[in-house]
DNA sequence: ATATAATGATAGTAATACTTTTATATTTGT
DNA sequence: ACAAATATAAAAGTATTACTATCATTATAT
C-alpha cells in the first residue's frame, strides 16, 4: 500500500490556495509546520506572523500560499477528508457483501488515526487531533453558503455521500441514510473530542471506541438481512 | 404554563459574568441585543464595540458585565440550555411509561425552538440559531477544561445525564447510554445546520425534521419492550 | 444631603490581519 | 553562461480588535 501511495495527491479545489503549497519546498514547510501549530496553541492563536518565525520565513511569504488562516485550515481538513476518503475507497473497494463493505467503511472513517508515510511532510496523526478539534469552525461561519458554492467542502460531502450510498445499498428501506452517514462521521468526531474533555458525556475510552459505538448503532439501525 | 415560568430565572453559574445581567436594565439589554447582533453578523464579526454603538452604551460598561464575547457566549449557551432543561423536566415530570417519557424528552430537545413569552428579553428562536451555528466554538477551545473545571458547562452536561438517564431507565442493557444521549443532543443541532447549509447531507427537510430521526433511531437502537 | 454604585466618555496599548513596497535570491529559457 | 522571470525576504504601514485605565457624570440608597 505504501509504494501504490508514493506517487499519490490528494487533489485539493485550486480555489483554497493562491500558490499551490504542493509545488514547493516552502509551501510543504507552511503545511507541515502549521500542523503542527495548530495542534500547539489552538487555530484562534496560530497566526502567519508566528508561522512564519517557526518556519523562518515571511509572513508575506506565506500569505502568498493563503489568502488567510481559514483557507489553510480549509486546505487541511480537504486534504484529510481526501486522504480518509481515499482509504476507505482502498479498503473497501474488493468487498461484494454489503454488510462487510459498510463495516469496513465505518472502521476506517471512525477508527483512531495512524501515521502514514506515504506523505513525509503531514502528521496525519496530529491532523487527526486537528479535525476534531478544529473543523467545525470551518464551516460555521457566515461565509459557509458562499465557500459552498466555490467547492470547498466537497471532498467531505463525497465522503458523506459514499457512505450514504452504502447504507442504501445495503438496506433501501431506511429512511435516514443522509443523516446517518453525516452522523458517523460528525458524530465520530464529537466523541473523540467528548473522549478527551468530557468523559462523562460519552462511553467511549481506552477500551471502547467510537467505532464500535456507531459500528452497533448504525447495524442496530439498518438491522440488515444476514445471508451466508 | 406562562403564569408559572413568570417567576422562574435561569441559574447560571456567576463565574461566567462579571455582574448579574439580569440585575439590570442594561444588563437585559446587552443579553436582548447580542442576541439579535449575533444572529445577524455571526459570533467572528460581533464585537463589544459595536454592541455598545447599538445599544447606545459604552463599549467599557458592557465589559463591566462580561469578561469578554466568549464569556457572552458561554452565558448565552448556558441560559439555552437552561431553558431547555427546564421544558423537559417539567414536559416529562408526570410521565411513568419510560418509553413516553424518553420520548417526550426527545421531542423537547430535538424539536424546533418556538418563543417563550415568560423571558421578554430573550429571543429563544434566535437564541436556538445561535446555539446552532456558535455553540461549538465555546467549547473547541485551548481553555476547555479549565473552563470545564470552573463548571461553564454543568447545565449542559446535566441535561445529557439527564436523557442518559432516561435511556438507561428504559433499557438498561444498552451499552452505550452516554453516548446515544449526546449524540442526540449535538446530532440534533447538526443536522439543522445541515438542513439549511448542506440539505445533500441530511434528510430532515421541511416534511421530515430532526427529531423524526432521533426518535427513530434512538428507538431502532434501544429496542424498549413493548408493554400496554 | 451625602456617600456609594453604576454608567458614560475618552484615550491609550498591544496584537492581529492583513497590504504595500522594495530588495534580493533562485530558477528557467535561450 | 546570461538575461529575464519568478519566488522569497525584509520592512513598514493601516485598520481593526480586544481590551485597560482614567476620570466625569448620573442614579440610588441611607
Amino acid at each position: 500500500m505504501e509504494r501504490l501511495l508514493q506517487s499519490i495527491k490528494i487533489g485539493i479545489n485550486d480555489k483554497i490556495y493562491v500558490k499551490d503549497p504542493e509545488s514547493s519546498d516552502l509551501g510543504k514547510r507552511i503545511i507541515e509546520q502549521s500542523i503542527l501549530m495548530i495542534d500547539e496553541m489552538g487555530f484562534e492563536s496560530f497566526t502567519f506572523r508566528k508561522l512564519g518565525e517557526r518556519i523562518k520565513s515571511n509572513e508575506s511569504s506565506i500569505y502568498r500560499y493563503f489568502e488567510n488562516k481559514h483557507k489553510l485550515l480549509l486546505y487541511l481538513a480537504s486534504w484529510y477528508w481526501g486522504w480518509l476518503e481515499y482509504k476507505m475507497v482502498f479498503a473497501t473497494n474488493g468487498i461484494v457483501d454489503k454488510k462487510e463493505k459498510l463495516k469496513s467503511a465505518i472502521e476506517i472513517l471512525t477508527q483512531t488515526v495512524e501515521e502514514d508515510i506515504s506523505f513525509s511532510h503531514i502528521n496525519e496523526v496530529l491532523l487527526n487531533k486537528i479535525v476534531i478539534n478544529e473543523y467545525s469552525k470551518s464551516y460555521l461561519t457566515k461565509e459557509v453558503d458562499r465557500e459552498n458554492k466555490d467547492g470547498y467542502f466537497i471532498i467531505y460531502k463525497r465522503l458523506v455521500n459514499r457512505l450514504h450510498e452504502m447504507i442504501v445499498a445495503l438496506d433501501g428501506s431506511y429512511p435516514y441514510p443522509s443523516s446517518l452517514a453525516s452522523t458517523i462521521l460528525e458524530g465520530s468526531l464529537h466523541q473523540y473530542f467528548l473522549q478527551e474533555h468530557f468523559p462523562m458525556l460519552t462511553d467511549c475510552n481506552e477500551t471502547t471506541t467510537p467505532t464500535e459505538y456507531f459500528m452497533d448503532l448504525a447495524f442496530r439501525a439498518l438491522k440488515p438481512k444476514h445471508h451466508g
